[in-house]
DNA sequence: GTCCTCAGTCCCTTGAGGAGACTTACCGTA
DNA sequence: TACGGTAAGTCTCCTCAAGGGACTGAGGAC
């Protein structure tokens, strides 16, 4: 894992990148939020080594995106699951899957298609403003910082 | 920079991971949409090595997220701007910081507030539905795999 | 007792990250 | 002409993380 520690800069981009940004992470979180759950299914399917898959879950429970449940008891046996925390955190990975969508996929299409249940389409994200509902892009906002804030690098 | 590549798997989230995932990457594109456009102006503000700055800057703009912009003939300098592709991406960032402010604010709250020029309030992003307009969350979706997509790890 | 499953742990090698000195190009000043 | 400053890198060296895959431990089936 990096070295350099974002967890401290007065940003909620860098603060977060701490907890789930390390390259692996979204990958293993969208991997549980579709239905994998155990370390060697996760391992297979990402091609990861099997160090650092152990220390990402231990990591990830730790920072309580993803929690340990027991399915078997003889013998113990546990598997992964989101908690509400890592549910949410795959809001950010809409998003992420809706940019890479528009500028990754090529000739072939997204490889994926997500179905909204509630009304049964194909769908994507798209960001709107909280306060007035209209579609928010970055471009139609300033970044004012908060005073009082503990300004370390920021 | 990582040394396995998702660029080849059949998801979005992957593949955006392998163009701007890297841990400094969002870093480096936020300082940018927020206005530092100098090399030494970002080296300063992230805490980052000149060595490691330089490689993602190259990368980044390989990767069609910035691009260099002379503002100085003599002598020759340049800058670094967001393309349309970068500005798409910071909608990613808006995505993220909501993420951030909700779980990694604690008690001082949100270090920084985003004001929505339309409507002239502070204000963050949420996700819809982009056919029905209804609140979209991970749990709301399935994910539906597109055949005849090349299958590499999906 | 042997072999299997599952979820790690360990060892070794490779390669990336980070600090900071150094380089290059250009310019201003004396 | 010489020197020092600015800006954007490049280079060297050391530290430490990533990755492959063998190995371990617990429990169970036969």
């Amino acid at each position: 894992m990096q070295r350099t520690r974002f967890g401290d800069m007065a940003c909620s981009i860098a603060r977060t990148m701490e907890v789930a940004g390390e390259p692996w992470s979204p990958l293993i979180i969208r991997d549980v939020w579709s239905g994998i759950h155990r370390f060697d299914e996760l391992r297979s399917d990402l091609g990861i080594s099997r160090k650092i898959l152990t220390e990402r879950l231990k990591w990830l429970v730790g920072q309580g995106i993803l929690e340990q449940r027991a399915y078997s008891e003889r013998p113990p046996r546990h598997e992964y699951v989101l908690t509400r925390k890592g549910l949410e955190f795959c809001d950010v990975l809409l998003a992420i899957n809706a940019w890479g969508d528009r500028w990754t996929a090529g000739d072939a299409g997204p490889p994926n298609l997500l179905r909204h249940r509630a009304c049964g389409r194909h769908t994507s994200a798209e960001l709107r403003c909280v306060e007035c509902g209209q579609p928010l892009h970055a471009g139609d906002v300033d970044i004012e910082p908060q005073t009082q804030q503990p300004a370390a690098t920021r």
